[in-house]
DNA sequence: CGCTGTGTTGAATGCCGTCAACGTCGGTGG
DNA sequence: CCACCGACGTTGACGGCATTCAACACAGCG
């Protein structure tokens, strides 16, 4: 028997449908655990040793350069696998998840891998999926960078994270972990300033709300102008 | 009996060391065809309908957007897959194909995927290995065209080409295959006034030489401390 | 022999990075 | 409670890099 109820992810989109036997031969070898705000999941250039799930919180991975610049590669949303080094064929990460709230997480062991892909083909599966997803999102990101302005870029960006990660206030949606301007422009290319300009030049026009590490968009349509760069000026 | 030869594929990395009976697997679905240069191998957004090896030649693969602005994703070498949207779970293809020179190419249904993945473990482990190693790439991609300026991601690109698909010749090493200025700014976010100016002042100085769509490198050492920033101006 | 694709180069514009200074919030410790 | 301090945010001024616009040169091909 698992130390670990069914329910944490009987739920999840890659699981649902499964019979309880295999999320039992999943949840065996996995163990769960708590990571504060801003601790460390795993560390770039170390040696993989597990693969993860998020069952709770957010999660930002994180490149950073020889020359010490940092480049956000993606946030982890609940419910996501991450740090699956395993399934490509790698033996280090190549790059730190750091969270950016309190999270709760399940673990396995890089161990665990070929069993639980042979018995759980559906796992591997979904693994995979998320590998192609991540690689498609990639090289839209840089056709973006390509190809748009940064003004384009950042709105984009914001408007990724209110919809993966929105919450609904009553002033709009709200990404609903601390984000900062430099976080943003890590994630976009650029400096926080730009990123500081254009919010404050976007709160003016009404288009979002946006205080100490919080981004509201109140004005979701017209962002998406923006972003499209189709906004009369 | 396949019909086509083990010994097409047996030299490969991906299937070095695989009995002979295996090679006869992944051989019997596979068909072999002949991509005259400029034509497309498949399209984007067209459902995928197999997935192919490159035997012999060079193919461009390119994704345009909505806009018209095409950013050339990767080259794809003699050995690798491409288009192998069905391992990542996908119904179409995120970009288009093109033979930058004719082309020998295997191709298989996307039927024989599963059955193939199952009977010929280590073929699917080499499917995956090559889409984690695209993931970690354009990663890559998208951190220099972050953290970089234009000189060093066009250094860095050429420096990529000639190591991945260099030829060597009296007057150094050349890529071996028709590129053009444009080519080179579709691979590095820039435009080909740019590129045509600094491959200008880079003969200038006698790190290249080139000419109509050719590249030859005569100082790769020169050349990274151009991609690194390190020259001395 | 003209046409199309490719490449070169000059000049001007402008986006956005850089530098700088200041403001504000929130936590911490005396 | 209040003073302090570091992290975060804002805004102005300036300048440089790369795009944009333009014109021309050259090669290959039908």
């Amino acid at each position: 028997m698992p130390t670990l109820d069914r329910s944490l992810i009987a739920g999840l989109p890659g699981f649902a449908g499964l019979p309880g036997e295999a999320l039992d031969h999943i949840l065996t070898p996995a163990r769960s655990a708590r990571f504060p705000k801003d601790s460390e999941v795993f560390s770039q250039d170390a040696e993989a040793t597990s693969f993860f799930l998020l069952l709770s919180g957010h999660i930002r991975v994180v490149r950073t350069t020889p020359a010490g610049d940092q480049v956000i590669a993606r946030y982890i949303n609940e419910g996501e696998l991450f740090g699956i080094a395993v399934a490509m064929g790698r033996t280090t990460y190549p790059a730190s998840a750091v969270a950016a709230v309190d999270c709760v997480v399940l673990s396995w062991p890089n161990s665990a891998w070929p069993d639980l892909q042979s018995r759980v083909p559906a796992f591997g599966a979904t693994a995979y999926q998320t590998i192609g997803a991540r690689l498609q999102e990639t090289q839209s990101r840089v056709i973006e960078m390509s190809t748009q302005q940064v003004e384009q870029r950042i709105a984009s960006a914001v408007l990724r994270l209110v919809s993966q990660s929105g919450r609904k206030t009553s002033e709009g949606i709200e990404i609903d972990f601390p984000i900062t301007r430099q976080d943003i422009a890590e994630m976009t290319g650029t400096t926080l300033h730009t990123v500081s300009r254009l919010l404050s030049s976007w709160e003016d026009e009404g288009i979002v709300k946006s205080g100490r590490q919080k981004v509201t968009v109140t004005d979701p349509h017209t962002l998406m102008l923006v972003a499209e760069n189709r906004r009369r000026k």
